[in-house]
DNA sequence: CGCCTATTTGATCTGATTCAAACAATGTGG
DNA sequence: CCACATTGTTTGAATCAGATCAAATAGGCG
């Protein structure tokens, strides 16, 4: 549990700033905005693929995540969702979900009509602009995994996927003395990664064994910031933070 | 050459009305729009990694890609482009380019600043939102591409692309009797699917030899559209046309 | 304690890469 | 119009990164 005593819309605010500036009223119109806020417990599928959604979900605790399976039963896991996130912000301008999504831990949700994320973005114009720039943040960050998944090593790979957890994590807080959570199983990671579970265990061995990290009981201890980076071939640019 | 009468804002509206409805005020205002139209010759970066470019690029005519290379100089493209599509969209939100784009034979572009772009959308508000829509989709193909690379055997990944760039040649008009262009080579389509050439190669000799199509110099046809489909395991509901 | 889930280890297998070379098609300059 | 350079396709053989299969171990929890 990622607990924090901000308020759902506070998580929000802190997340989008982590990447833009908000103006007063604009941060007054986030915190107005009307929410229902709900539990859900972990490996719970939050929107499913085919659904067709009258809502946003803002995940405010907890982690979540995005895939999709092929006809085969593989799974490929597309982004994994921290606090603050809008996972489902697409939903807004694609009618079917292409994919699903769902949590990994359990999870405090605040659901967000449409219609009131739409009327927000037509008083506050410069908002649609950032909520556009956040899905297109997102699709970045697809982007850096596509090249990793394509053309890059497992070591790299997984490395790569750390320092970008992490410095999220980090930009939204959740960072201390160079420690995140990470409650993800290794399962999971595989399916990030387009990797076995068994060789995503492997390959960690390989990170740890050089002492870059440690990573146990869903917390990940970074040892060696720049060896990490330069492992990951990790460069921080497609995360737009400023 | 996938040559054409139709003006370079035509082109954007065919391709925008393949997955969005326009109202006549809005068409006036696309055919409106002040560009610059420019011919580029093929394999020449139009626009690259850490640049921070003040207009948008449209591609009226000829094929694009986006890409970018591993600190060990292996490439991922991450998209074709093809007439009607403006492959760098982002850059309106996105200040730094954290990838590349580049012409993949002579292309026909249209230039337009972000001022042209951005005052159009202030005066029409709905046109905003389907260029939002039309990132969006470029998000769901990364998607389906991650999908497809991480965990999808060789065989259905290139399938599977072809079926998608078929449909979506079709929906800007440039199919004909089951034929396309495709002026892609087989290194091309390796370094999008996370291939090696010489792989790709014996991967289209299957497909060949099953008569699901054909691919020479630059044409595709699709001699059996539905076999094609299940070994591609394609669903073009990701595409969200409509 | 016993159950369930996650991690770890070992052995074997395979889809795809790599390296190397031949072949085909197209274009270019003399 | 031919020699030759260039770029793309095809073929073969050897190799490897990572998958698969199977089983052991470890941790948490009711």
């Amino acid at each position: 549990m990622t607990s924090s005593a901000l308020s759902p819309a506070h998580k929000l605010i802190q997340k989008l700033e982590s990447t833009t500036d908000l103006l007063p009223e604009e941060r007054g119109a986030l915190l107005a905005l009307p929410m229902r806020v709900q539990e859900v417990r972990a490996d719970q599928d939050v929107v499913r693929e085919g659904d067709r959604p009258s809502h946003c979900c803002l995940l405010v605790d907890g982690f979540a995540c995005r895939f999709k399976f092929t006809d085969k039963g593989k799974r490929q896991i597309f982004a994994f969702h921290t606090p603050g996130d809008i996972p489902d912000l697409l939903s807004l301008h694609l009618r079917t979900m292409d994919h699903s999504l769902g949590t990994v831990t359990d999870c405090t949700l605040a659901f967000i009509q449409h219609d009131h994320l739409r009327e927000l973005m037509y008083q506050h114009p410069r908002l649609a602009n950032v909520f556009w720039r956040d899905t297109l943040i997102d699709g970045a960050i697809f982007r850096e995994w596509m090249l990793g998944i394509g053309r890059r090593s497992a070591k790299t790979r997984l490395a790569h996927l750390l320092c970008e957890v992490f410095m999220r994590l980090k930009a939204v807080g959740l960072e201390r003395a160079n420690v995140v959570p990470l409650p993800l199983t290794q399962n999971e990671v595989g399916d990030a990664l387009g990797l076995s579970t068994v060789h995503v265990n492997r390959t960690l061995q390989e990170l740890r064994g050089e002492h870059l990290l440690e990573w146990d009981a869903g917390v990940l201890t970074v040892l060696d910031w720049d060896r990490l980076v330069e492992t990951a071939e990790f460069d921080p640019t497609y995360l737009h933070q400023h």
